[in-house]
RNA sequence: GUGGGCGUAGCUCAACUGGCAGAGCACCGGACUGUGGCUCCGGACGUUGUGGGUUCGAUUCCCAUCGCCCACCCCA
């Protein structure tokens, strides 16, 4: 026997009746943007390396070490082989697309949503999988479409705000912060890394490698004996200029206006290169260690650095495992039962069973078909087992007489029904 | 990439200091040839993840390997 083959690691099959939990955050999730007058699109899984070296940042740890990347081996012979990548994220697809079809030109501000996997090269563990699955939404548009206010800001949070509550999930925090414009951030850095210069050997291993690294990163370590020293560092906050300042003043004005909660952390920074000003987290507990279920923020810069006209934006990508799984503890996945059974017995009766399915299927009404060869106990005993409500038995006493016998599986009534009036008793019973 | 935990039937798990691989649930069939759920009877379930070692004998002990899980780094 050859030896079986399996999902390759970090990826899962999604067996129902998962699926249908799956189904029901992409459905909540498409209506509740729609009302809000998103629209979807569509981008490739497969892209250019380039984009994401441009855009998320050739070195940020998605970039230099967990992409799935190659070289195209159908060009490699003549040395100009165009590497390529599967996205680790989303958004750097949908500027590029936005670049590429010159969507500035359309009216208003775009606003786009998508739904799709993403892949990065991580070892897996809770709630993070080489495929993983993401739901995100972003605006974008030229300055003069308003794209650059806080409004846009404000709109996305309180959208994300009414989708989890409309999912029925409670328990979420919002966590917002400002990271500023690329000048505060040069200017916050700096005021870090001296901050850091006379207290860093006195912390974990990794903060005294993030300190040269990456000092935002130092905000974020877990580890307690370093909080007393992260507690009195330098915080973004004082050192954003009067415009940023101005834009995060105004975003909390209109959330508080919406009734929208939210906390301000700031120390919350995120990985992504891109991102400038409002940044946000919502977080949700009983996740284990991967607790934010979401994560976004503003990308004022994006589209010039990818070779676009200037077009600010704000986006966010919810993580759908992980909203899946938050979800699962509100509502048990159930898989939907077919409202008929239809037991067909004798030679000659699946033709027969075929075109009563047709025919009760064009009523909307869902139907499952045994077969022939089944004893009708059988039948009647799969029929429960799917839960199914009615059993049509479909046997030569039902042909000869043109009166069809219909078992109510739940009372266990049954009564003899004319064909064509089967559809209506059927539906009225639902 | 690093650390820890765990791999026994489809699922949840047993099997004493090393002595014939089991139970419950689920599945299939029968009791009941056109009437499900309850009950009873029966059946199929497995190279104990894989490969090696120790031993008269390994699910058990040792080594290696693969896989899964959890955590770290990083991140949704």
């Amino acid at each position: 026997m050859p030896a079986l083959i399996k999902a390759v690691r970090g990826t899962r099959d999604l067996l129902p009746p998962d699926t249908e939990t799956w189904n029901l955050v992409e459905a909540a999730a498409r209506d509740c943007f729609g009302a809000f007058n998103f629209h979807e699109i569509r981008t490739p899984v497969l892209e250019d390396l380039a984009l994401f070296q441009r855009s998320v940042g050739e070195e940020t740890d998605i970039v230099s070490k967990e992409m799935f990347a190659w070289e195209d081996r159908s060009r490699a012979e003549s040395e100009k082989g165009q590497w390529l990548a599967l996205r680790p994220e989303n958004t750097a697809g949908v500027v590029r697309a936005y670049i590429e079809h010159k969507l500035w030109e359309r009216a208003g501000v775009q606003k786009l949503y998508y739904i799709g996997p993403q892949f990065r090269r991580e070892r897996p563990q809770k709630g993070r999988y080489r495929q993983f699955y993401q739901i995100g939404a972003e605006i974008i548009g030229p300055p003069a479409s308003g794209s650059e206010s806080p409004a846009r800001d404000a709109e996305v949070l309180e959208m994300l705000a009414t989708l989890l509550e409309r999912l029925g999930i409670q328990n979420w925090t919002l966590e917002l912060n400002s990271v500023g414009c690329p000048e505060d951030r040069v200017r916050y850095n700096q005021a870090l890394r001296d901050a850091l210069a006379p207290v860093v050997n006195q912390m974990c291993g990794d903060c005294q490698r993030r300190a040269v690294t990456n000092p935002l990163r130092v905000l974020d370590c877990k580890v307690p004996a370093d909080q007393p020293i992260i507690e009195k560092l330098p915080r973004i906050s004082d050192y954003l200029d009067e415009p940023c300042r101005e834009h995060f003043y105004e975003v909390q004005r209109i959330l508080k206006a919406l009734a929208v909660p939210y906390t301000i952390n700031s120390r919350l920074v995120r990985g992504l290169d891109y991102y400038v000003r409002t940044v946000f987290e919502f977080t949700h507990g009983a996740l284990g260690a991967q607790n934010a279920i979401l994560g976004g923020g503003r990308y004022d810069g994006l589209s010039e650095a990818l070779g676009g006209p200037r077009a600010p934006g704000i986006g966010f990508a919810i993580g759908e495992d992980r909203l899946v799984m938050a979800l699962a503890e509100v509502r048990p996945a159930e898989t939907a039962a077919p409202d008929v059974y239809i037991a067909a017995m004798g030679a000659g009766m699946n033709a027969e069973a075929a075109r009563l399915g047709r025919e009760l299927r064009h009523s909307g009404i869902t139907v499952e078909l045994g077969d022939e060869s089944f004893r009708l106990k059988k039948s009647l005993e799969t029929a429960s087992k799917l839960g199914a409500r009615f059993a049509v038995i479909l046997g030569e006493n039902e042909i000869q007489s043109g009166q069809i016998a219909v078992k109510n599986l739940a009372t266990g009534e049954q009564q003899a029904v004319a064909r064509a009036e089967l559809p209506g008793r059927i539906r009225q019973n639902r």
